[in-house]
This record gives structure tokens, C-alpha cells and sequence, in this order.
DNA sequence: TCCTATATATGACATATATCAATTAATTGA
DNA sequence: TCAATTAATTGATATATGTCATATATAGGA
């Protein structure tokens, strides 16, 4: 991992989050003299659970994963990562660790914006607190949908709903290279790799979903959607 | 659900958040100005997943539950609600609406605060903003852990963990007269019914607990604590 | 008090899903 | 380009867990 200082360049951070908006110039100036930006190769870890957490984070470029390290080494992917979206685990404003990891999946370009800077935005801008608030409280209604998807569905649900959640808030489209693996999609749906395979399959022969390898194409949407909500 | 305006006695909603203690005497005022207080029996809705959410609320006495009402019919118990806790869903910062039912236990005495008369606390105050987001914070930590309980572990493991929440979190005793049915047990554990009764008395056989219908009483804590853990 | 509804308990069975082993296919680096 | 690694696939099997049927116990009302 490279980390340059890039302050005085004129890229500027406080454009990868609607957020920003709500902060006055002299707010913004405060921002990006205390942001750095950093590259990750595919595969890298951008952010490890347990460690001292002291930054907030953006993309600017590229797609990451964040995952918790759970029980035997088994990883549970939470969230797949774009530009425009902050990251900032719950630990920041609890124990100062990270309470989670974030790994980049594709070339990732990321800007760190330290952690005080941040509270004390969200302390003398109302606004911007308000909105801090929203952003959690949508992550959290998601965090609780997918308790119960998880746990209230099998697996052709579960696999049709994240089929979904790459179709329409990753990849905008219903076709496909996912640059994901049949292990990671089997650690967002809490399914064994083989069973992903076998799901899958499943999908293709019932004329839902076609796929080569990664590249996935949704034939048949309306059924998938209804395969995620039965369960 | 008798509803009753008591602003005009002696008692204080705002006692009942530890938080309110960051507000100026001006600000509880507003806070006291604006609250109810309604009675709840045992097993009455309190609030209802998917109805228009205007209200914070606290409990002043008793026990309640949250859960979300899944996929035909069936439940997932999110957590035990005590006083001091807020009780507040993500729904308020994000369509109005609840996003989860709370119910009564036991008898349950609550305190309403309109949300626009919060959100305004958290526009004007900073400090109280922070406080709200580490509020919302430790319980997202406790969802994410939840979430990794939920799928990782078997069922030894899972209601182990429930147990000791219990004796814990709840009732700050190794032992305690629960006032929840086998089947919230599995409400809150992923669990069918009877799968409760036969892991509960597998943990029986091995002398790690001890339960008389509705009475429980942790003889091994260690070793509850490692079957937690282990998964 | 007894009666009824509800909760708990238990056994037999069905099934979803993981695990293990083996094979094939794809990717990567020298 | 080819070997070597990694990922995907497939089948056989084991296991965890749910479902159903039924019995028993408990609690709440008339």
C-alpha cells in the first residue's frame, strides 16, 4: 500500500459523498486538509478488523468488500463497497477499532479523512449530523432485512436476493461479469461454495439466470425476485 | 392502550436516557413539553412494524421485545427492551415508518417523545448529536455480532449465547425466572420450539444449566461461555 | 374446583445443507 | 507456452435442524 499526500492537488474528497454538501467552505477547506489518499492492488486489505481505527473512508475508484472475520476463520461479507459511500464502522464512535475488515476486490483508489475531523463536523454542523444519522440509519435497515433474509430463507432465496443486489445496486444492469467468487458469493449468502454452485445451477436450468463462469445474465427477473422473496 | 398527558406532574421522561443529560435546561423543557406516557399490559403491540413512526420512546417499568415480522409470519426477536434504552428504529431518519413491532412482556409503563422535537436535538445540540450516533452505534455492533452468531454457529452455540445475554445484559443474575416461551427463545436464536427444549436439556444433561419450566439457573458459566464461543 | 386453552415435552421422520473426495476447468507466472 | 496453482464442478455421504403428531403439564377462567 502506497499513501501519498495529496492535499494540495486539486482532486478533492469532499465530492465523494452527497454529505459533503451540507458543510460550509470553511468546513470543506478543513476536510481536505486532513484527507490522504491511498491505491490497493485486488486482493489487498484496505482496512483490518480489531485494529485502532482513526480514519473514515471513500473510494474514489474501484469496488472493495467489507466482511467480518468470524468464527474458524469464516469471513461474512456485510457489503460490497463503491464510490460515494462512506466507510466508517460503528467501532469509530465506540472503541476506536475497526470492526470490521475492508479489502479491495478491483484496482481501489481510496481517501482516509481522520476521524476527529469528522466528529467535530458532526458536532458544529447540525445538518451534517442529521445527515450522518441518515446514512447510518439506512445501512442499519439493511443490516436488518438481511438478518432476516438470512436467517428466514434457504438458499435459492438467498441467492436470488443477492443476485439481485448485484443486479440493481452494484451493477445497474442485468447482465453481468461479477468479480466475485462462487466462496465470497457463498460468504454474502451464508451458503458453502458448493452449494452456491449447486443453487446456481439450479437458477440456469429453471431458465432464471444464465452464467458463464463469472459473467452472469438474469433471464428471467420477475421469477428471481419472486424465488428471493418466498424464501 | 390508555394514552395520558402527564406533563404537568413531577415526573421527567428526560431521566430516562442518560443522553438527555447533554441537553441545556431550555432543551428538556422542550423534551418534557413534549412527551406521553402511556400502559401497556403484557403482550399488548406497543408499536406496529410497517405504521407511520412519529414517537421515540422509552420505558419508564417493565420489559418489552423488538422484532421484525419476516417471511410468513414468523418472527425475529432483536432484542429485550429495559428502561434507559432508547427505542427508536432507523425508520425515523429514513421513510417515517416502523421498521420493527415492539411488545410488551410484562406490564410496561413508556414515555413518547415526538421525533421532530428529537430531530431538532440533534440539529441544535452537537453534543447530543454524537451521542445519538454512539447510541446508534453500539447497537450496530450488536447487530453485526448478532449477524455472525446467527450464521456461524449451530444451536448449542446460539443458545448459549441467548442465555448468557440473559444473565448478562438482562438480569445481571447466574440465575432468573425468564419471561419469554420456548418459542421466543427461538425467536430469538433462528431455533424451532422444540429444538429449544431439546438443546436446553442437552445443556441440562451435562450439568451446564439447570431450568424448571420458566426458572433458570446457570450451574457452569466457563463451560456456557466456550459453548458460545466454540459455535 | 374443574375445564379449557396454552405451553412444554418427546419421538419419528423428512429435508436442507455441509463436508469430503475427486475431477475438470481456468488463470497465472516463469 | 507450459507447469503449477487456484477456482469451479460434481457426486456421495453425513449431519444439523425442521416438521408433524401426540402426549403431558401448566395456567387462567367460569
Amino acid at each position: 500500500m502506497t499513501l501519498k499526500d495529496i492535499t494540495d492537488n486539486n482532486d478533492s474528497c469532499s465530492g465523494l459523498w452527497k454529505n459533503f454538501d451540507l458543510l460550509t467552505n470553511s468546513e470543506i477547506k478543513l476536510v481536505n486538509e486532513n484527507r490522504y489518499e491511498a491505491v490497493f492492488k485486488p486482493g489487498e486489505v484496505i482496512i483490518k478488523q480489531g485494529s485502532p481505527a482513526s480514519n473514515a473512508l471513500f473510494l474514489s475508484s474501484g469496488m472493495a468488500k467489507s466482511y467480518i472475520e468470524g468464527i474458524n476463520g469464516k469471513n461474512f461479507i456485510m457489503s460490497i463497497l463503491l464510490p460515494g459511500r462512506l466507510i466508517m464502522g460503528p467501532g469509530a464512535y465506540v472503541n476506536s477499532r475497526h470492526t470490521y475488515s475492508v479489502a479491495a476486490i478491483t484496482a481501489v483508489q481510496a481517501c482516509f479523512i481522520n476521524f476527529e475531523v469528522f466528529k467535530h463536523l458532526v458536532r458544529v454542523n447540525g445538518n451534517f449530523a442529521e445527515s450522518l444519522v441518515e446514512d447510518i440509519s439506512v445501512k442499519s435497515l439493511r443490516s436488518h432485512s438481511r438478518m432476516v433474509n438470512l436467517t428466514q430463507k434457504k438458499m435459492p432465496g438467498r441467492l436470488a436476493e443477492i443476485l439481485l443486489y448485484f443486479a440493481n445496486d452494484i451493477y445497474n444492469a442485468d447482465e453481468f461479469e461479477l468479480n466475485l467468487s462462487r466462496k465470497e458469493l457463498g460468504e454474502m449468502t451464508n451458503m458453502a461454495k458448493e452449494s452456491v454452485v449447486r443453487i446456481l445451477k439450479e437458477l440456469e436450468n429453471s431458465g432464471v439466470v444464465s452464467s458463464n463462469l463469472s459473467y452472469i445474465k438474469i433471464l428471467d427477473k420477475a421469477k428471481l425476485q419472486q424465488i428471493s422473496e418466498k424464501g
